[in-house]
DNA sequence: CGCCAGGGCCTCA
DNA sequence: TGAGGCCATGGC
C-alpha cells in the first residue's frame, strides 16, 4: 500500500513537470489515426521515434500509410520507405504480417472482444511480441493496458529497487503496474508517456540525477549522494 | 569514432 | 526458459 502512494505520486510529479504528453489522447481516434498508431508501434521498436516519424511520413506521401496500401505494396518498396526507422527489411515483413492479421481481425472486431483475447491474437503476429501489442491495445483501442519497456524497468529498478528486485518477466513487471494503480486507459496512457519522456532526457543509461524531477524520490540518487559524500564512486 | 534508441525472432543448450 | 546473435538507421 505505500507502493501504491509511491506510484501515484511518481505520475502526479511527472505530469505537473512535463505536463501532459498527449501522444494519443483516448478520445475519438478515426480509424485510419488507430491505424497509424498500430504502425508506429511496430516501427519504433528498438529505435527512436524521430526515425519512425521521417518514415510515417514517407509511406503518408507515398499513399501507403492505410491497411490497403501496405498490403498492396511490394515488401522491397515498404522496406525502401521505411528506411529511416531502420531494421527495415525485418520491419517491412512485420507490417505485411499485420495487415494479413486485420484481414481476420480488424481492429473494430478487436476492440469488442476481452482484452486478453485480444492481446492472445496479436501475440500471434509475426513481429508483435508482448510490448508492441500492449501499446497497441492501450494507444489505438483504449485498452487499461500498462505498457512496459526498458525504460519502464530502468526507471523503476532504481527508483524503488526492493520493490522491483523480484521482477523479472515482462508480465511480472506488467502486474506490479496493474495492481498498484487504477485500471484507468487514460492513466496508463499518460504513465508511459511519461515514463518515456523522463528515460529520454533524464534516467538515461548514464542518469542526470542532478536535474532529475523525481530525485527526492529516488533510491538511487539517495544512494549515489551517499557514496558522494564518502568520495567513492558510482 | 562509439553508443544507443519507446523489441522481437531464431537458435541452441 | 534463458542466453546470445541478429537485424540497421540516424542523432549525439
Amino acid at each position: 500500500m505505500e507502493t501504491k502512494i509511491l506510484l501515484q505520486e511518481i505520475y502526479s510529479t511527472l505530469l505537473k513537470e512535463f505536463k501532459p504528453q498527449k501522444w494519443w489522447p483516448t478520445k475519438s481516434k478515426s480509424k485510419e489515426r488507430r491505424f497509424e498508431i498500430c504502425i508506429g508501434a511496430i516501427l519504433t521498436q528498438n529505435t527512436s521515434w524521430k526515425n519512425v516519424e521521417k518514415a510515417l511520413e514517407n509511406l503518408r506521401k507515398a499513399k501507403m500509410l492505410n491497411e490497403q496500401g501496405i498490403r498492396n505494396a511490394e515488401e522491397k518498396e515498404l522496406a525502401l520507405l521505411i528506411k529511416s526507422s531502420g531494421y527495415y527489411n525485418q520491419k517491412a515483413k512485420k507490417l505485411k504480417a499485420f495487415v494479413e492479421f486485420l484481414q481476420s481481425y480488424p481492429l473494430e472486431k478487436l476492440e469488442k472482444i476481452t482484452q486478453e483475447k485480444s492481446r492472445d491474437l496479436l501475440l500471434g503476429v509475426h513481429g508483435i511480441g508482448k510490448e508492441t501489442a500492449d501499446s497497441i491495445l492501450l494507444y489505438a483501442l483504449n485498452k487499461p493496458i500498462f505498457v512496459i519497456d526498458a525504460y519502464t524497468k530502468r526507471i523503476f529498478s532504481r527508483i524503488m529497487p526492493e520493490k522491483t528486485r523480484n521482477l523479472k518477466e515482462y508480465d511480472e513487471w506488467q502486474e506490479f503496474f496493474s495492481s498498484n494503480l487504477d485500471k484507468d486507459a487514460q492513466l496508463f496512457n499518460e504513465y508511459h508517456a511519461l515514463i518515456v519522456n523522463l528515460g529520454k532526457n533524464f534516467c538515461k543509461k548514464k542518469p542526470l540525477c542532478g536535474e532529475c524531477p523525481l530525485n527526492k524520490k529516488c533510491k538511487k540518487q539517495q544512494l549515489y549522494n551517499l557514496l558522494t559524500a564518502l568520495n567513492l564512486s558510482s
